[in-house]
DNA sequence: AAAGAACCAATCATCCTACCTTTAAAATGA
DNA sequence: TCATTTTAAAGGTAGGATGATTGGTTCTTT
């Protein structure tokens, strides 16, 4: 019947603000925010009201304050920055497990939901791929390609809420799976094809035949239970 | 070779031990803490320094301050508060994809690393499940021991990640989708005894169609993607 | 006695001033 | 040129004062 109106706290409303400017890019990641001082100006609070904003940022991970030196954003979302925090103290068998799960309800969503666009930009990366391994090795640039692929492929799931934990878990995995072990990107590369040409087809039992395959390669090494590592 | 000496601040230091008061169930969900100068003097900070600390909790969502009240704890982690915030804003569809994908990655995973010990607390939880919906059809008491029986079948994953996202994300939602709709729980009480089957059998193929199966029962209501809620 | 109004105490919210600690960078000196 | 010292800037902590909101109590009115 009635709208909850909401009356929220000043500091809230600081921080509310503050969110925006981050999580809609305006202030990027590892980049310094204003001092206190014009902050309070800017926004027309005291000092406590700032701090409690900031110290609420902070604590959620979206902030790191260094004294005597400045405030910085590390992170652009809440539940990236969470999610960070927890999957650090994951091993890494663990997180490849959920994200063997994540993907194949992907691949199978995107069977069904894919536009045509999705599928000419899920070639492009997996030529990427292909491109990146072929001759130099450049393993950089064939990681950045392949996490664009799974992108594409959760995006065309059409499912935000999916999509939204995919990218805040692995974001900044991504990095430790592929840069530790020292890949032959071929072996890898021979998941994408399959993958893609089942997503064309829309079949997806195929798609999840192909995403098993897949994650079973990086599984392989990381069979045991106590895998921990501590700072992606 | 070193460890990272950290040397976190005061109000860090106080977030720190007020969220393992309430992680550790200390202060139990829904109890009202303190009030600021009993914390400040327990604590041996100044109220800005405690202030700070408790307004980080709040937006991590550990916390809500009512003025004039006082401080309640309505969440026991920061993952389940964060998360609920996010799925807060889902549709029930997207909800239960996600759901979907990890119920199948926790089911085949259990029908490798289950014991003996998982298996008869499933039985037992299907059995209340029954008990539930035989004669008088006790919704809650159904909603309950199925919500247990699921986090029976993603403990026995031992997949701590997989779990606690999984309660986390679930937890609260299990209410609005069993309970906004007046289930025959007969129909959907069905896929225990297959599911519970398969993982006794180690049958990870069989367990994962029969949690397809138990899905789709929920999913069919809700096809259309724009069916947002706004709380759970 | 019941209902409403006025009051009051408890609690969080905001602002203020003052001073401390840490850091990076500039100034200094060998 | 290099190492040391100094300094200015930034965040960290403290404590006081006042405002705003809430829930309960008390008082009045009918």
């Amino acid at each position: 019947m009635f709208e909850k109106l909401e009356k929220q706290t000043l500091s809230g409303r600081v921080y509310a603000q503050i969110e925006a400017l981050i999580t809609g890019g305006e202030w990027e990641i590892g980049s310094r925010i204003p001092r206190e001082a014009d902050l309070m100006e800017q926004l027309g609070v005291s000092r406590n009201t700032l701090r409690e904003a900031i110290r609420g940022l902070v604590q959620v991970g979206l902030l790191e304050t260094r004294q005597g030196d400045g405030t910085f954003v590390t992170a652009s979302s809440e539940l990236s920055a969470i999610l960070h925090k927890r999957i650090s103290r994951s091993s890494i068998l663990e997180a490849l497990e959920v994200q063997h799960a994540l993907d194949r309800e992907a691949a199978a969503l995107a069977c069904e939901r894919r536009t045509d666009d999705d599928l000419t930009q899920m070639e492009r990366y997996a030529a990427a791929c292909r491109q990146a391994m072929s001759g130099s090795e450049d393993h950089e640039a064939f990681k950045d390609a392949d996490w664009n692929l799974h992108r594409t492929v959760v995006a065309a799931s059409r499912n935000r809420l999916l999509a939204d934990l995919y990218e805040s878990l692995f974001e900044k995995l991504q990095v430790s799976i592929l840069a530790n072990r020292s890949i032959s990107g071929t072996r890898y590369e021979i998941g994408h094809p399959t993958l893609i040409a089942a997503i064309r087809d829309r079949d997806a039992e195929r798609a999840i035949r192909s995403v098993d395959d897949y994650i079973a390669h990086f599984k392989a090494p990381h069979e045991r239970p106590d895998d921990n590592w501590t700072d992606v």
